[in-house]
DNA sequence: CGACTCTACTTGTCTAGTCAAGTCTAGGCA
DNA sequence: TGCCTAGACTTGACTAGACAAGTAGAGTCG
């Protein structure tokens, strides 16, 4: 125990703000078990009268509640446990350059290709383009602590991103420069485990045929195809983590 | 265009509801780049006067952009439009079973291995037991259309689960069954590629040195280790997809 | 010049009420 | 019996205020 901290935290189970005693109440019931999944909550009346606190002071416990899928709520009938079928976890897809600066480890990278080349049928249809259109292509190789760590195959829409064959990749991540450029995105991708081509395999210092990890990744912006980005992993080198905390 | 619902929907751009309104205002410029990231967007006080709503209803759009990463609030500063420098993702982790069934595909279990044992000292840790207490393990191979997809690895602790090996697996998931036993859940995992081990790859009807896409999960619930289960999926079979959406 | 205070502005939270809309059930009526 | 309606109860959304707490800048005093 921290007992250098006697005021900040009196009791660590019961935070100030009443909405936040409301919503800790509720969620200790569901982690007790106290409501089976589907089965009937307090109303938001009963807990009004339990705390008395006013009725949107209990909204927002609820309601905070139903946007982490804890619960349900249904007009005209009531709150109710939900069934945790599926278990939704947050994954964070990070820039690779400060995920490795974050583990105070050293990123560079060198550019295999940065030029401009006429879209296949199939890409142009992912960027939003016609068969045959300029798209920029680069094939990017990132290194931690001088480890090939990824390598990055990315296509972008030269209609979003027109100085994009300019930038020196060394310096910057394309990630970081079309963040800059489009300012909201909205993301497609898929992970899976396929061996190493030829190719990578010889960038990513790695046996041929070695399991990879592969992300599989398509950003938009305002509906706009930006970019469709294949980052392939070693396989030994490279995980990914994440949690789920209700 | 759907012209059968002209009064549900007149405007799909602007929503009914004057939180949703403000919320959409603020979204909009957020991805049109009015506010780049960092800067300094309008004051609860500047919206009120703007939409001609009360304070609590601009609060609450704002505080939904919070929730959702696209803002910062500081306290007696303002609100600033957020530097998505990391794309958080949610990856919904399901039951296999109800996954295939959605497809429309049939799902059957092989149980290959259902017994106690006792713990080495490393399962020992992360399930939160001592070395050498008892332990549930089970090996279950998942198939969808009679093609092996998921090899299911898995430990129990059998204080949370006492009855877990009189479950009949080949008609009820072990994930199904422990979202019963075990109301609320907190998650960790991992993602990673690699070789398909001799007994996997004989499980999953796979070569041996097969990438293989695998899946470690830990689970626990008020604290307490539920169960560690490692999920080895074929490269060639299973792909993970998500999609991140503001 | 430096330290202090005061003020204006910001977000964070709460109250006590209103109206609307959806659901369910009990009772009445044909 | 079957249908319909009225009332009770639920969530959904909003208003117009209130107080608290944090920040930043302007002005003042030593």
């Amino acid at each position: 125990m921290d007992l250098a901290t006697p005021e900040r935290a009196p009791h660590p189970e019961a935070p100030a703000a009443p909405y936040a005693r409301v919503k800790q109440f509720l969620k200790e019931g569901l982690s007790h078990g106290r409501w089976a999944p589907g089965a009937l909550m307090p109303s938001e009346a009963e807990l009004v009268a339990r705390f008395g606190v006013s009725r949107m002071t209990v909204t927002r416990a609820l309601r905070e509640l139903l946007t982490e899928g804890l619960v349900t709520r249904v007009q005209g009938v009531g709150t109710f446990a939900a069934h945790l079928s599926k278990v939704s976890s947050t994954l964070t897809i990070r820039d690779l350059h400060d995920e490795i600066a974050e583990r105070g480890h050293r990123h560079h990278a060198e550019v295999h290709t940065a030029r401009q080349e006429r879209a296949s049928a199939e890409l142009a249809l992912q960027l939003g383009l016609n068969s045959g259109d300029a798209v920029f292509h680069t094939l990017i190789v990132h290194f931690e602590n001088g480890v090939p760590l990824q390598c990055e195959d990315r296509y972008v829409n030269p209609a979003c991103a027109p100085d994009y064959l300019s930038v020196d990749f060394t310096q910057t991540t394309p990630t970081h420069y079309l963040l800059q450029v489009a300012p909201l995105w909205e993301a497609q991708f898929s992970i899976e485990a396929s061996q190493a081509s030829a190719q990578e395999a010889k960038l990513l210092h790695i046996g041929r045929g070695e399991p990879c990890l592969v992300l599989v990744r398509r950003t938009m912006s305002r509906g706009v195809p930006i970019t469709l980005a294949r980052l392939v992993h070693p396989g030994s080198r490279y995980q990914i983590d994440g949690q789920f905390k209700p």
